[in-house]
DNA sequence: TTGGGTGCAAAAAGTTTGCATGATG
DNA sequence: CATCATGCAAACTTTTTGCACCCAA
């Protein structure tokens, strides 16, 4: 039993074929993909798959926090995370991958103090680092 | 002379009057405000401004560095911030607001560092923070 | 049968593009 | 005259919504 299913089934969430495929597309995937991208991967499985479902399945993950949506695309583009320990994220501008950067020594904690010094409850943290990654320097392009 | 007004001169960039309402409008705003916002108050000097040139001047001031884009807000819709002194921002989900967050104690250098490390060149870095705000919070909404 | 999940289509929202007009130097 | 900025409209992309159908408890 993976960790997102079982997630699902404490909360009462029945597993149909459409979520499944999505949780198992989305769990250990590092790829952040897009709505589109999981959308086309589940309608190979079941062709019959429309993007409302795959929009309402990603709304119920996020909602369960199982997942992480990302806003670093371009255009505001969605994608998603299956990780939601604290790490963040590298965007290249051109290859237009998303990479994940663990931290091993990143405090945030005066980040936390500050905000709620100010009155303000953290729900979430995003970090968004934005340039070229290592693969489009080294084609020199 | 503004800054902005000046780094448009230095690059030989006309000063019309659109580019002069945004400029003016965005200049010392701290509420990010976003695109609609920022022609709704152009179209009010300029009637006849259309959304296009919204567009075309914002990606201008972008492209020269003098504004940042960012993409905090839901659905991804943009929304501009004329400080371009490193600093954070707060999305409250209840009114929708853009606080920033200014940074006297986060050192982002162990970031670089590591991002440096991997061998990716960075060019910009956004730390979103997500939550409720203390107006909210005191509307106990 | 009753609620929830799905599929389909349309609508909504934000952004981009192409082209013609008009101002500028 | 040549260039650039603008206005307008249409196209495009992503996301949301409404409704009908279908399945399962």
């Amino acid at each position: 039993m993976t960790n997102i299913k079982s997630v699902l089934e404490k909360n009462g969430v029945s597993l149909t074929p459409q979520r499944l495929a999505i949780i198992e597309f989305l769990e250990g995937n590092k790829s952040h993909p897009t709505v589109d991208e999981i959308y086309t991967n589940v309608k190979s499985l079941y062709p019959t798959t429309s993007k409302a479902t795959v929009y309402s399945v990603l709304k119920l993950l996020s909602d369960l926090g199982v997942v992480k949506e990302l806003s670093i695309r371009k255009r505001g583009e969605a994608c998603f995370d299956p990780s939601t320990v604290l790490h963040h994220h590298f965007h290249c501008r051109k290859c237009d991958t998303v990479i994940d950067i663990d931290i091993d020594s990143y405090d945030e904690s005066n980040i936390l103090k500050k905000v709620g010094s100010l009155g303000h409850k953290v729900e979430d943290i995003q970090l968004y680092i934005y340039g070229v990654c290592s693969n489009c320097i080294d084609k020199n392009t």
